[in-house]
DNA sequence: CCTATTTTGTACTAATCGGTACAAAATTAA
DNA sequence: TTAATTTTGTACCGATTAGTACAAAATAGG
């Protein structure tokens, strides 16, 4: 059943969800602090009227739902890849090589979670303790798939599954930050493989 | 020989180090954007006149000032403790440890270098690269312990030292944003306990 | 065409930003 | 005491900040 709704009032000219990518973009690239609205409204091509009657909460509310939509779509990208695959070790170890092969734009940029944990400070505590909860979500769906590794019997490491998410989630957070030194991508490549070797 | 410079004009009523160091403190309790000259002033106990005038570089000058400082420290004192000890790989672990037991505040503010590179944008680039040389002076600390290690005999990998030394250095980075999830400080525990085990 | 409703664009605001100008203060040397 | 020198504290600066107020515009329904 589709519902139409039907309202009178000038028609809004931007979609809410691609105004969100569009600022997602920008937080990414600066930080919280350092986006002013101005950049913001001109990468989401609306004005201040718009802006403040969709967002009431202003930039923060808008930082906040460019967090969860960031989430909702990277992880449940993750979770395709990784429970749908044949082989999920495999696809775990994929992702994480596919670290050291990022533009030097990606490699600067880093994890957006992360970056959130890192620059937000104690003003900023209701969004940082939901990205503490959505990293938690990820250390969970890397346990799932740990453990289904187990089962097949294709991992090595005998750790309890738990551990072992948060090794990785670990290595997630620790790559985000050591590869924006700018060394030859080799240093990068070698280290997560021994890295993996040893975890899975 | 003791040299005593004797200079006309109003004494200064502050230590250059001294300031830069209280000055450290705002930058890493908030970050280098929102650390305003203000708070910062105030931390230091000077107004804007002295201020400018010793630091004519301005805010960005003695972030940059308080960079250097804190690595001198930080690094002398690691240097010492971790070169001549009896056992230079129970000292290492020693200092990975103490990672894990922080107070909240401490396991907020992370690592100061690894907050820079996270926190400061390309407007800062000239600062993020010499932080990046700083990381890596760390990184070669290591090596040289882990070489010393190997030649006592006392670590259990047979890894290139170059390459493990890396690994600590991503361990570093990654536990300092990690133990920014408030968890259970056992979680953190084990987590650097089998890390180390692994690696060394 | 008229009214109700919603969105849009712009002008505005108060606060804060990093930084400068400069006179007064505090010292040494003559 | 006076001159030279340096530091200090304060008043001020233009720019930028996030956010508000509000009239004009654009729609739907009657």
């Amino acid at each position: 059943m589709k519902v139409i709704l039907i309202m009178a009032g000038r028609p809004k000219i931007f979609d809410e969800q691609s105004a969100v990518e569009k600022a997602l973009e920008v937080f990414w690239d600066q930080c919280y602090h350092t986006a002013s609205t101005e950049e913001l409204l001109k990468a989401m091509g609306i004005g201040k009227g718009s802006f403040y009657l969709t967002f009431k909460g202003g930039k923060q509310e808008l930082y906040q739902k460019s967090i969860r939509l960031f989430f909702e779509q990277q992880y449940q990208q993750m979770e395709v890849m990784l429970l749908q695959a044949e082989n999920p070790i495999t696809a775990l170890k994929k992702l994480f090589r596919a670290l050291a092969r990022g533009t030097a734009k990606e490699q600067q940029r880093g994890c957006f979670l992360g970056n959130a944990l890192v620059q937000l400070s104690e003003k900023e505590t209701v969004v940082k303790n939901e990205v503490d909860r959505l990293l938690h979500q990820l250390q969970q769906l890397f346990a799932l798939v740990v453990t289904k590794g187990q089962q097949q019997g294709i991992v090595n490491s005998g750790l309890d599954p738990e551990l072992i998410a948060w090794q990785l989630l670990n290595l997630w957070n620790g790559i985000q930050v050591t590869r924006r030194m700018q060394r030859a991508p080799e240093v990068l490549q070698e280290l997560i493989e021994t890295n993996l070797e040893m975890i899975l």
